[in-house]
RNA sequence: GCGAGCGUAGCACAAUGGAUAGUGUAGCGGCCUCCGAAGCCGUCGAUCCGGGUUCGACUCCCGGCGCUCGCACCA
């Protein structure tokens, strides 16, 4: 997956979303120029390190090493035969054993924040990318007749926020909450619900008084009693599809999903269709028969399996096997015959050209498993084969470096956290601005709160563990959902000031003089880059980090040069470039599924 | 036992094989007659250990060590 890369001859034209893309071709085109075989020389152009430059071309040190020939005198020809319109735009220098750094000129700064001035400019700069592709993102998937927990966030912030990037980057994203909604522990569910349902807590807490009613199913079903099979054959009418285990069923699904919609709506989750395991009952058959007659699946132990022999600790001689179990012993269904019905159905129905899967590290043997499983039997039927993507992220933990419990060691609702998050922003923003009015303060909290949650775990990278911490989160220091929150309000704060809006008293702005205005705008040229290595690699947390090094030369600019002076050209310039960091801001955190306020 | 992920300043994190390894916090020192000081500027401080590949390694490979997790009918 490379999209976005550079193509395509640009230079002479307009300037790109994404000026390395120009940077390349021109690069490129100058190979050419000096008679280079292109089909061996790359450029390497990315973004560097700004004290080098806006972007560097590195492709010319391994170029001339396996051509045997001087990278500092290969690197003098190029740069002689760029074209003029790349001489003009950038400053180029030569460093070192052949880099090539390319710094943009401060009028062709000018250029493209003039060019890039609403959000769909933006988009349609970002949106060649996955233009014209179908992904499908399969996250959040709670179990039904539960409570989401702790562990049900990272799936939902970080699917929530790969879709938004992916939709931007101009696919059209179907949003899948594979819903755990069917196996055993409806079984025991069913077997308590009979025996001690209470209708007031039903109506009441519908949730909690199904999860107190599994508990006490499971309690009262030990292994070898003779209520377990009592359960089990409450399961066997249910699968069988007994009308009033069914009504039941369907009445855990609904009561369910109200209380999951009650947190998506806070989490801004709006999902498309939630397509749960008991949507691919009836496609399992299918599955079985085609593995089956394929021989990539095998009976073993009773069971329908398939080994990997090719991967050694999937073989079927393993030291411990560990085969994909497809169809259990008794003739059940497992996650892997469901999860295989859904990769099928997505290519089928969806034409999906990516799929992403949400879910911790844990089912990472699984995932590789199924994938294995989904390119051999897609490519023995010639069907459409997706990208697969497992997008896997390390646990929630306390500061103890443990999983994250209650102080009672009990596990952490999502609403509870939630509503925690809210109290916790309240208390800041009451001490930090008393004077606005309740109403007031509460929205603030309300976006604060949950952004910050959010925002903690999209700000590092989702491999590895994260500890959770109040105070680290909602911290107005650092790379924290408050402090980027802070920076739009205060350009929000100067354009009221102002008394235009942003995008307006914009023209008269000439050429970027300042060594903070310059950084400023050197930053927001960087926004495609940002764009394209957090969709590219589906890590949201390069986006994060670059809007917080954002809001961060925001800061700076707004500190060493004051926005509302009397010149009207300084004024102009000044005002153009805070439209445009609030532009990107407010565009990238949105990326995020971050909310923004005008106020604070 | 086998396997996977992770290992970077006191703490929490970043680094798309590139230049002197970035940032926050904590510590120290500055900046409010000035658009929101919830801010800005300066300073101190780190790649788990040992080999290898490469012009160049936090990054890739091999061997250790540590932490987390997974290993047949739960998802």
């Amino acid at each position: 997956m490379q999209a976005n890369r550079p193509r395509g001859l640009s230079v002479g034209m307009q300037v790109s979303f994404n000026p390395a893309a120009d940077v390349e071709a021109a690069m490129l085109q100058a190979a050419t120029a000096i008679g280079l075989d292109c089909a061996r020389f790359a450029p390497e152009v990315r973004t560097a390190d700004p004290k080098h430059g806006d972007f560097q071309a590195n492709g010319v040190l391994a170029f001339a090493k396996r051509e045997k020939q001087n990278p500092r005198a290969l690197a003098e020809k190029l740069v002689a035969a760029l074209d003029a319109v790349t001489r003009e735009r950038y400053d180029v220098t030569i460093a070192g054993p052949g880099f090539i750094n390319f710094a943009l000129k401060p009028a062709a700064l000018l250029t493209w924040l003039r060019a890039f001035a609403s959000r769909d400019a933006l988009k349609s700069g970002a949106a060649t990318a996955y233009a014209g592709k179908t992904w499908v993102v399969d996250y959040s998937s709670p179990n039904t007749a539960k409570q989401m927990h702790v562990g049900h966030l990272r799936s939902a912030v970080i699917g929530e926020a790969i879709c938004r990037l992916v939709a931007f980057s101009g696919a059209n994203v179907i949003r899948d909450n594979h819903l755990g909604d069917w196996g055993t522990q409806f079984g025991k569910l069913i077997y308590g619900y009979k025996r001690w349902a209470d209708p007031a807590a039903l109506e009441r807490e519908p949730i909690e008084e199904l999860e107190r009613l599994y508990k006490a199913g499971n309690d009262a079903t030990p292994d070898g009693s003779p209520a377990l099979d009592e359960a089990r054959e409450e399961l066997v009418k249910l699968q069988s599809g007994n009308p009033e285990s069914l009504a039941l069923w369907k009445t855990f699904t609904e009561v369910s999903q109200r209380a999951f919609d009650s947190i998506y709506t806070r989490l801004g989750i709006k999902f498309d269709h939630y397509l749960g395991e008991s949507f691919y009952n009836d496609k399992l058959d299918r599955v079985y028969n085609e593995l089956t007659e394929l021989k990539i699946a095998d009976v073993s132990d009773g069971a329908l399996v398939v080994f990997h022999d090719e991967i050694p600790r999937f073989a079927r001689n393993a030291e411990r096997p560990n085969p994909f179990m497809v169809r259990k012993a008794d003739g059940a269904s497992g996650y892997a015959s469901t999860d295989l019905a859904t990769a099928l159905y997505r290519s089928e129905h969806f034409k999906a050209d990516g799929i992403a899967i949400v879910t911790d590290f844990r089912q990472g043997d699984h995932f590789e498993q199924l994938f294995l499983t989904v390119k051999k039997w897609f490519g023995a039927k010639n069907y459409h084969l997706p990208e697969l993507h497992h997008v896997s992220f390390g646990a929630v933990t306390g500061e103890d470096g443990k999983a994250l419990k209650t102080r009672d060691g009990g596990t952490i609702k999502l609403k509870s956290l939630l509503d925690e998050a809210e109290e916790r922003a309240y208390a800041v923003v009451s001490e930090k601005n008393a004077e606005l009015p309740e109403a007031e303060r509460r929205a603030i909290a309300n976006i604060v709160g949950v952004g910050s949650v959010q925002y903690a775990d999209l700000s590092q990278n989702r491999s590895s563990n994260y500890v959770f911490s109040w105070d680290k989160m909602l911290s107005l220091e650092g790379n924290t959902a408050p402090y980027l929150l802070y920076a739009v309000a205060r350009i929000h704060s100067i354009f009221r000031k102002a008394g235009v809006k942003p995008g307006e008293a914009e023209t008269a702005a000439a050429s970027l003089e300042t060594p903070a205005e310059i950084s400023l705008a050197r930053k927001l040229v960087k926004f495609a880059d940002a764009i394209r290595l957090a969709t590219d690699t589906l890590r949201p947390h390069f986006l994060s980090l670059y809007l917080y090094e954002l809001a961060s030369e925001y800061s700076s600019f707004n500190n060493a040069d004051k926005v509302l002076v009397d010149d009207p050209a300084i004024r102009a310039r000044r005002l153009l470039l805070c439209a445009r960091t609030l532009l990107v801001l407010e565009t990238g955190l949105d990326l995020l599924g971050l909310r923004t306020l005008q106020r604070m």
